[in-house]
DNA sequence: AATGAAAGCTCTTAGAC
DNA sequence: GTCTAAGAGCTTTCATT
């Protein structure tokens, strides 16, 4: 399965692409035999499209979205972290070690990372940018709700 | 199927559950009876524990992760969004309306909103930013890599 | 690139522990 | 809550257009 390079043009999707993915965005344990009547081809036609799909790398992989709530994680936080003078490998590593850290950014300007934090209590947010405030200065805004959840980005 | 309470306990996981969602988050497209071997169980009950963590609202769906860049998408930015006086409402419609901001949660402290904003080129960080800043100011930074991509919170 | 037909798997249901 | 077994349904291959 031959890897497109980072730096090619876009892929051309056409419509049944755009279709497909949207399905698949839904849903994607969709049987291909659906899928394929959605979008208007045969099955095995449906099935080459997915693969093809994948290997011009425009899926990346089909994955499950989790309800953080339902797994008691009742608080989300944005922290903004700038690492002090020297410490910025630290500070990354510290960030991908502490697996509330659900998503880290590195930025342009002046704070270095921006990071979302999944939280048990309000409690636990002290307990974990302790482990980050040795090495960091932190800025923390608690999430109240969150107008556009992750979506897909405009295909066309 | 009946809908958990938003406010219920946790939902307690086992470590088939935790290995289950870990194979799934892997490739949500592999069939029952791969993910029956992987996590030990039959098919038929494999298949009915997906059933009940959905019905559970643990899994909240099977979806598909695009690459951006494939889509030619070169740029991520992160927007902070502080609309002006009496804006709020009408600064939420004009983010949730312009696909291209593809995350946005609503935050306390002075900046009310946090986005997450896919661009094409740097020239389109203007033409998007010039339907918000008539209604709010923002701050923006560009996202210069990804130490940690979305990923599960800790299950346990 | 897409299709239809058929072989081979996979899923689900049913019934039992 | 789990299992096996069997029928229903799905996916894949391949010859064809």
């Amino acid at each position: 399965m031959a890897k497109r390079l980072a730096s090619a043009a876009p892929v051309p999707l056409d419509e049944i692409d755009r279709a497909l993915i949207a399905a698949l965005a839904e849903d994607a344990r969709r049987p291909v035999s659906e899928l394929a009547r959605l979008v208007g081809l045969s099955a095995p036609s449906t099935a080459e499209r997915i693969r093809r799909l994948e290997s011009q790398d425009v899926i990346e992989r089909f994955t499950v979205q989790l309800d953080a709530r339902a797994l008691g994680f009742t608080l989300q936080a944005i922290v903004r972290v700038k690492p002090l003078p020297g410490q910025l490998h630290l500070v990354e590593d510290v960030l991908r070690r502490i697996p509330e850290f659900v998503e880290c950014d590195k930025v342009t300007g002046d704070d270095c990372f921006i990071c979302r934090l999944y939280l048990h209590s309000i409690e636990q947010l002290d307990e974990i940018l302790s482990k980050v405030t040795e090495r960091a200065e932190t800025s923390t805004a608690i999430v109240k709700s969150t107008p556009v959840a992750r979506r897909l980005p405009p295909l066309g």
